[in-house]
DNA sequence: CATATTCTTTGACTTTAGTCAAAGGAACCT
DNA sequence: AGGTTCCTTTGACTAAAGTCAAAGAATATG
């Protein structure tokens, strides 16, 4: 990969600096009316779930102690902001939701972000709005692209059943005729010399994956190449598309084929973009409508 | 002005929740090695100025408490990093500058800051760096230009002149025959029933300005639209002029006027795209090699 | 020249943010 | 049933961040 240019990393820092500056700062003053940061930070943890999230589960997505935690809990809770509850089967966990006044006190510190968002928008015009907005998704898709990586792992592994039972859920919803989860590939199939498996993780999190396995000498398939819902037009598919490829010519199969459905048109239409090109059915596979080849070259 | 839409401010806010998030936090922690956040907020702002600052500029910069930075200053004099002096010509300030030791530490911190951001950029293709880079150049742009107010000001205002003298300074650089202050309008030309002033204003500081005064009845004359280097390719110079249009209008004069120097062809441009039009000459100026006209319709 | 103002330093606080360890109750494991 | 693990609470800290007011020195102002 090419080396990053300096002037490059000029403009982002330049981009970060003014931006932090000018938004990040005011954010966090503003929202907080008097309340710490600590405490807005965790209210607005919280009510990100309407039902009640346990202390546990808070603890480690904000990553506070545990001692912190329970302190802020107590403060928030006389502020008669939450009510705190055990868990109704599991006596050692505390669940935490917001009261009606908590409901309200968040609604409040959300009319003000917007308030302060819209009175920097009214500074522009409406094609400029736009134009701000727009590339904002793109720093926005591009960042978070940057983050995610793709990583090699074992067939077997949590992760990638996790992926696959995603993919088959989505997969199920998606085809008319739905979809069996029997016609998912078998660990053995993607592990060792049969084949490989990859994950896309965004922030710990798996939020894609893509297997490949010996079709024949010399030839891999490519199957269940899938994005999380939340990680979709960022341009990950052909990302996981790449690892795989990369992995197939390092194992000297030097052509790649894939099948897919019928009702996948954005797929074709990634496939078609990466360098595939349609073939005639090299499988009577149930879900296979459409048959791709790529010859590759490393 | 057309209302912010919803979905807009929405976009908004997702944006810099998820900036600061991934690249505000990291930022800050990173950086300050073992330092505490304010006193390497202090030291960076130090840096700034190579020649050294008052601690008074500083807390004004910085918005700190006198006691809380004098602290700050004495902790980073202990460590090394800056020394402290008394400035000649005022003893009541105190001046603070780095030493090279604070420069190496700097440095140092700059060179980890560009790590940070390389390795960000590291997660992307050329061009997809290209396209952040692009987009975040973008986003900074508009962020700028919406922060930025242009205000009516008295023609005799200390910001009004100010403005004027670097707009003079700026001509007689670009200008072959130099540029003599004289040819600069008098306050009393645009102030009252005369004319009118306009300054634009970025976080408090002047940084651009515009004149119109009257020609004949009926008709207006633009005069010193200029714009600070450093505000320059904001499309600050189209919401002057705006500006200065409708106050030309809200007086009936429903015609404007320009004149400009031949060295200025980006000026030029603009006023061919904000729809002046080039007319013969209407005055025998020294400066003047160009002529325009708008009819203004509101 | 006296008085007001400006700027910095110092002492004496407070609040936030965060850490660590001990302890107690509940659930899990064998 | 007994030990282990898990989760939360509490007490006892520390460091950072910030506030306020008094005091002292220098400069500006009438």
């Amino acid at each position: 990969m090419e080396p990053v240019s300096t002037e490059q990393v000029a403009a982002f820092r330049r981009f970060n600096r003014y931006f932090t500056r000018r938004i990040g700062v005011l954010n966090d003053h503003y929202l907080g009316q008097d309340r710490p940061l600590g405490e807005a930070r965790l209210l607005f943890e919280i009510a990100e779930s309407p039902a009640g999230v346990s202390l546990r589960e808070l603890r480690s997505r904000l990553g506070l102690d545990a001692g912190y935690l329970s302190r802020m809990a107590k403060a928030l809770q006389a502020q008669g902001m939450v009510r705190l509850r055990t868990h109704p089967d599991d006596n050692r966990l505390r669940m935490i939701e917001l009261t009606p006044a908590g409901r309200v006190e968040v609604k409040e510190q959300n009319r003000r972000a917007d308030t302060l968002a819209s009175d920097v928008l009214k500074g522009l015009t409406a094609p400029q709005r736009q134009q701000l907005i727009d590339a904002m998704a793109t720093a926005r898709r591009l960042l978070r692209l940057a983050a995610i990586t793709v990583e090699w792992v074992d067939g077997h592994a949590p992760d990638a059943r996790a992926c696959l039972d995603a993919y088959a859920a989505d997969l199920d919803a998606r085809f008319p005729e739905g979809f069996d989860k029997a016609d998912l590939v078998r660990p053995e199939q993607v592990s060792g010399d049969a084949g490989a498996f990859f994950v896309a993780y965004e922030e710990g999190r798996p939020v894609g994956c893509g297997a490949l396995r010996r079709l024949e000498p010399g030839m891999g398939e490519i199957r269940h190449v899938w994005v999380h819902p939340d990680a979709r037009r960022l341009g990950l598919a052909r990302r996981l598309l790449a690892a795989i490829e990369r992995e197939s010519l390092r194992r000297g199969w030097h052509v790649v084929r894939l099948d897919t459905h019928a009702v996948l048109t954005e797929a074709r239409a990634m496939y078609r973009a990466c360098g595939y090109r349609e073939i005639p059915a090299y499988t009577d596979h149930v879900y296979g409508q459409h048959w791709f080849e790529k010859r590759l070259t490393g």
